[in-house]
DNA sequence: TTATAAATACCAACTGGTTGGTATTGATGT
DNA sequence: ACATCAATACCAACCAGTTGGTATTTATAA
């Protein structure tokens, strides 16, 4: 098992080991032993890099939103002219990614703050900054929707950005208790079905709903 | 330190612990000794009444599905005639909820499911079973709902129960992430306002819109 | 009733194995 | 040569679960 030292490539596989094992099993019950045999490095590589568990829990978690980032940054439906096209975007976007192994569409986030909110308040910290950054980015399409379709409407882009990411989170539980997507999508269907109320439907059919 | 002895009550403040150290801190991390101290009990007496830790997980998973039935039950928005009152008067008597410590307010079931999904299937069937009895008792006032006021609606009334346990399950990530329940609050608002899309608006004043 | 046997409820101490983390040694790249 | 990086060996604390026994309750029968 003899591999050539590559300080940056280690690093990179202990988190993305981290972010895979932690999505499965949950991050109290991932030993760090069990990411090391995923990362296919030992520990004394691990604690080289990290000085801690809770260190890495936190490094992967920043890891996973730059990588969320990046991701939702390059998709498709960020090109669309219209802000609402985007944020009807985003959500179809989701609603497509809800596939194949569980583990892989679910969010390293949502599950680890859920763990460990009362007990490890720096990793609570890095889940809720991730999610909030990425909450803010979708805000700026919410915003400018609602200017140009609801400017006077009583919410705020903000707490639907809270919503889209609320019921994102709670499908992936859904997903995870009935081991299968369904329900999950279905719920995207009425987030969907709900932003089309407050927004409404654009006319050219570059989406097509999905109720059920 | 000497209680006489009386099984059925040591046994239920095993779940009665249960159910408040696994909020508090996880499924995984939540050790049987960790029960034991918050229940005043020994392990002889633990491994007595459960013959592991996940017979116990599975048996206070139960009894919370079994609370909730009573508690949501027995809550005064049941007496409303008209089933569209009940749904709109579940959600906010749920929203009643979101005060005091956290994890007297989050569900056990959601939290747990997303630990061990994966790795304790007896454990996650419990989960979803008990998730699923709660969504059934809702669906029927929905399902009357719609019958009276949207009937021909192309959603179903299961999907729309299944989409409010799923706002509510992401409510509690967010409470939990920003150790405070008023992005929840907020969400429970926009989850009202689209039933209300759907059901029509109740015509006198029994609720309050709360939109923020 | 009451003595006694049997069953249940409980406890403190212990066990084999696992945990996060450390100390030491060796390999690699510059 | 030298600092960085990674492997091995190791540790004390902790884990779920077991043991062997005691306290209490319940069933039985005189």
């Amino acid at each position: 098992m003899r591999r050539p030292h590559n300080s940056a490539e280690t690093r990179s596989r202990l988190l993305d080991a981290a972010r895979d094992v932690i999505r499965a099993q949950g991050y109290a019950a991932t030993t760090v032993d069990d990411i090391c045999t995923a990362a296919g490095v030992t520990k004394g590589a691990f604690f080289h890099h990290f000085e801690s568990k809770e260190r890495l829990g936190i490094a992967a978690v920043e890891q996973f939103g730059a990588m969320a980032s990046a991701l939702f940054g390059a998709a498709p439906y960020n090109a669309y002219p219209d802000p609402r096209d985007r944020v009807l975007g985003y959500v179809d976007f989701r609603a497509s990614m809800l596939q194949g192994d569980i583990a892989q569409y679910t969010c390293l986030l949502g599950t680890t703050v859920q763990e460990v909110y009362a007990t490890h308040p720096d990793l609570r910290a890095a889940c809720d900054h991730g999610m909030s950054e990425h909450i803010a980015v979708l805000t700026r399409d919410i915003e400018a929707a609602k200017q140009r379709y609801a400017p006077d409407a009583p919410w705020s882009a903000e707490s639907v950005g809270y919503f889209m990411q609320t019921v994102l989170q709670g499908a992936f539980i859904f997903a995870k208790a009935k081991q299968n997507p369904e329900v999950a999508v279905a719920s995207l269907g009425h987030l969907r079905r709900y932003l089309v109320t407050l927004l409404g439907q654009p006319q050219d059919d570059k989406h097509k709903e999905q109720t059920r």
